[in-house]
DNA sequence: TGCCCCCTGCAG
DNA sequence: CTGCAGGGGGCA
């Protein structure tokens, strides 16, 4: 899926288009992607687009919240107008911003909403509408009440956020240790350890460090503690920069896919010229995860 | 801690 | 056809 960057790209984008929107329904496609009870957010206004770890959340009225997990094929759409296929070139002829340069984003995206793999249909009260689309039905989306909120388990469970006050690298560096004899890589996939990175960033992070991948936490330095506290930051500010990673599903809530795969040193290039030493690229598995490095400049 | 699973589709 | 994919939960 997703991860903080792409779910804070999408957030970014969605929030200039929804803010003070009421709900006006809500249509299920794939039931088993929803949970909790439709109707409790008809007529609710969309107050705030917030995002914790690698969850969308849609503040409403009313205490109530709507939580996005897109896991590995989510994606989250916002359409102006649904349009017939006649007024599409009139719309995107108007108004710039709205038009889908280059047509369809993914190969698997057809040109209108909704399309095969779209879940769950909002239509707001000015007739636009959101698309959660998720290919696979890993990903799910919650209706919840603030006060259920609380005693959510998966958001209990998560640990520091990477970008906020607060994450040090000595915090880091104690939840990393809570499982010694793994691999550090592994353990940065641990949302309890540091909540938001996924396998692109863990990745990153590790290059930037100058760490492999496979090192067992207890055998880390301070060092190298510290220079992955600053790589994972690193990683994760650039992922925003270039607008989150597209390898083959992430678009933002505007339809447009991510550069940040252009800007990566080790994701996705096994067997290609490391950019800083030129030494091959390696891909191996940890965790059951792909999982790439430069031997010479991780050690 | 390390599999296997959820599900769909694409590349090799 | 097999294996693999931005995630994470449940099982031994």
């Amino acid at each position: 899926m997703p991860e903080l960057p792409e779910v804070e790209t999408i957030r970014r984008s969605l929030e200039k288009r929804v803010i003070g929107r009421v709900i006006e329904e809500i249509y299920l496609l794939n039931p088993t992607s929803f949970h909790g009870d439709p109707l409790h957010a008809r007529s609710q206004k969309i107050l705030k687009v917030i995002r914790k770890a690698k969850v969308l959340g849609i503040e409403l009225t009313q205490d109530f919240t709507l939580l996005i997990h897109l896991k590995m094929s989510g994606q989250v759409i916002f359409k102006k107008q649904v349009g017939k296929v006649s007024d599409v070139s009139k719309v995107s002829g108007v108004s710039k911003g709205e038009s889908f340069i280059g047509g369809h984003p993914t190969k698997d995206m057809a040109g209108e909403m909704p399309n095969k793999s779209t879940r769950v249909i909002f239509r707001l009260d000015d007739g636009s509408q959101i698309f959660f689309n998720d290919q696979r039905k890993f990903g799910w989306v919650k209706l919840i009440h603030s006060e259920d909120m609380k005693l959510n388990k998966f958001l209990n469970s998560l640990g520091p956020e990477p970008l906020e006050e607060g994450f040090t690298w000595e915090i880091l560096k104690k939840n990393l240790l809570k499982h010694k004899k793994s691999p550090v890589k592994v353990n940065l996939l641990d949302q309890s350890v540091v909540s938001g990175i996924g396998n692109i960033y863990a990745c990153e992070a590790c290059f930037l460090a100058g760490v492999d991948p496979r090192i067992k936490v207890a055998d880390l330095t301070d060092a190298q503690f510290k220079k992955l506290y600053s790589g994972i930051i690193e990683s994760l500010k650039n992922g925003i920069k270039y607008g989150g990673s597209s390898k083959t599903h992430f678009v933002d809530a505007e339809g447009k896919k991510g550069l940040f795969l252009d800007y990566a040193f080790v994701y996705g290039r096994d067997k290609k010229p490391c950019k800083k030493c030129g030494t091959l690229i390696e891909k191996i598995k940890l965790g059951g995860r792909g999982t790439f490095f430069c031997q010479v400049c991780q050690r």
